[in-house]
DNA sequence: CTCGATCTGGAACGTATGGTAAACTATGCC
DNA sequence: GGCATAGTTTACCATACGTTCCAGATCGAG
C-alpha cells in the first residue's frame, strides 16, 4: 500500500549534493543574475532533472534557501556547544563573519540576509522565510544574553530584548559591509561594539 | 568655435526629471528585475532618446545612483542644519529611516544599501561608488559626535572613530530589517541602542 | 527476457531581453 | 523656403531566458 511496486531507475546524483552547488550559486551572485543554464552547469545534471525535482527555478531557489538555513543553523549550534561561554559564542559569531571574510577572501556575505535585501521587499513568501531566521536569530542572541546574565557575565544591566535586536542589526550591518568594502577595521570596530553592548 | 552654429531641435523631457523616475524603479526592484521596457514605460520617454541621453541600462543604472546620492545628501544636509543639536542630528537619521516605513508604507529602503546587496560583490565600479558613500556617512557621523563632544552633550569616553563605524552599521541592519520585516518595535530598539553609544 | 515505470540529456518553444537602425519630426540659420 | 542638425518614434535584431517535451537509457518486477 504504502510502498511502491515497481522502484526502476533510482536518481543518478545525489539530491543534497546538487542543492548545495545550486545554493552556493545562488548565494553568490543574487536569484535574478542566475540563469537556468548556470545552474544546470554548476549542479552537473540536466535541465530535465532539475524540473524534474525542484519544479522550476524559483522552487530551486526556495529549496537553496531552506537547505542553508538547515546547515548553517546546524554548524551554529555546532559552534555554540563548543564556545565556553555564552559571550564568547557571541563574540564567535561576528568573529566567524569577519573569518569567511579574511579566510576565503569570499564577498558573498550571508544567503538570508542578501535575499532580504533583494527580494523580500516584493515577495512575501521570501520575506516570511527570511523573518522567522531573523527572529530566531534575535531569540538565540536574547537567551544568550540572558544565560550570561544567569552566570554573572553580563551585567544584569543589560536589556536582552533591545541588546539582541541591536546584535542582529550590527550582524547584518557588517554582513553588507562585506560585500562592498571589506575594510577590516571596520568590520573589527563592529564587533567590539557588539562586544561593548553586553560587558 | 565653442558655441555650436546650428542649435536644432531641444530636448523635450526634463532629463532630471526622466532619471528621477528611472532611479524610483531602479531603488524599488533592484537592477536586474527592472527591464528597459518597464523603464521606457515609467520614464514616459522613447527607447531612443534613453539610450541617446543616458548609453545603456547600466549608464542609466549609474546615473541614477549618483542622482541618489545628490538629492539626499542634499537633504540630509539640510535636515543636519534644522537639527538643535548633533545627538539630535543622529536620532533624526534613525527617525527618517522609520518615519519613511511609516509615513509611506514603502518597504523600499535605501537605494545604496540595497545595491550594495545586489549588486557590489561582482561589480568593482558599482562597490567604488558604495564604499565611498559608507565612507561619508560614517565621517558624518563622526563629525557629529565630536561636535557633541566639544558641547558637552555626548561624553568624552565615547570613541568617535568606532561608534561612528557601528551608527553605521546599525543604520545599515535597520534599512535591510525593513525590507522584509516591518516591526516597529525592533527598528526602535535599534534606534534607542544607537542613542544609547552616545550617552 | 519482457514490460512498465522512472530518470536523463538535449533539442525545441515561445517569449522577453538589451540594444540598434532608420525613418520621421522639429528647430535655427542662411 | 532649403538645409544641416539634433530629438523622437517605430520597427527590428540577435540573443538569452525559463520552461516543456521527447527519444533513449536504466532499473525492478514477474
Amino acid at each position: 500500500q504504502g510502498t511502491f511496486r515497481i522502484m526502476p531507475r533510482k536518481k543518478q546524483f545525489e539530491v543534497d549534493e546538487a542543492l548545495t552547488k545550486a545554493m552556493r550559486e545562488f548565494w553568490g551572485r543574487g536569484y535574478h543574475p542566475t540563469s537556468m543554464q548556470d545552474l544546470v552547469d554548476c549542479m552537473g545534471i540536466g535541465r530535465g532533472s532539475i524540473y524534474d525535482t525542484f519544479g522550476s527555478k524559483r522552487g530551486l531557489f526556495m529549496r537553496s534557501l531552506d537547505h542553508y538555513i538547515k546547515v548553517y543553523t546546524s554548524a551554529f549550534q555546532d559552534m555554540l556547544a563548543n564556545s565556553p561561554t555564552p559571550s564568547e559564542s557571541i563574540a564567535n559569531v561576528f568573529e566567524g563573519a569577519i573569518a569567511a571574510l579574511v579566510v576565503g577572501g569570499s564577498r558573498d556575505g550571508c544567503f538570508i540576509i542578501n535575499t532580504a535585501a533583494e527580494l523580500a521587499a516584493h515577495d512575501d513568501e521570501v520575506a516570511e522565510v527570511v523573518t522567522e531566521l531573523f527572529r530566531e536569530i534575535e531569540q538565540t542572541f536574547r537567551a544568550l544574553i540572558e544565560q550570561g546574565q544567569e552566570l554573572g557575565e553580563i551585567p544584569p544591566t543589560v536589556d536582552a530584548v533591545l541588546t539582541a535586536r541591536s546584535l542582529l542589526s550590527l550582524y547584518i550591518g557588517l554582513r553588507i559591509l562585506t560585500r562592498s568594502n571589506p575594510d577590516m577595521s571596520v568590520l573589527q570596530a563592529i564587533k567590539s561594539q557588539a562586544l561593548a553592548l553586553i560587558s
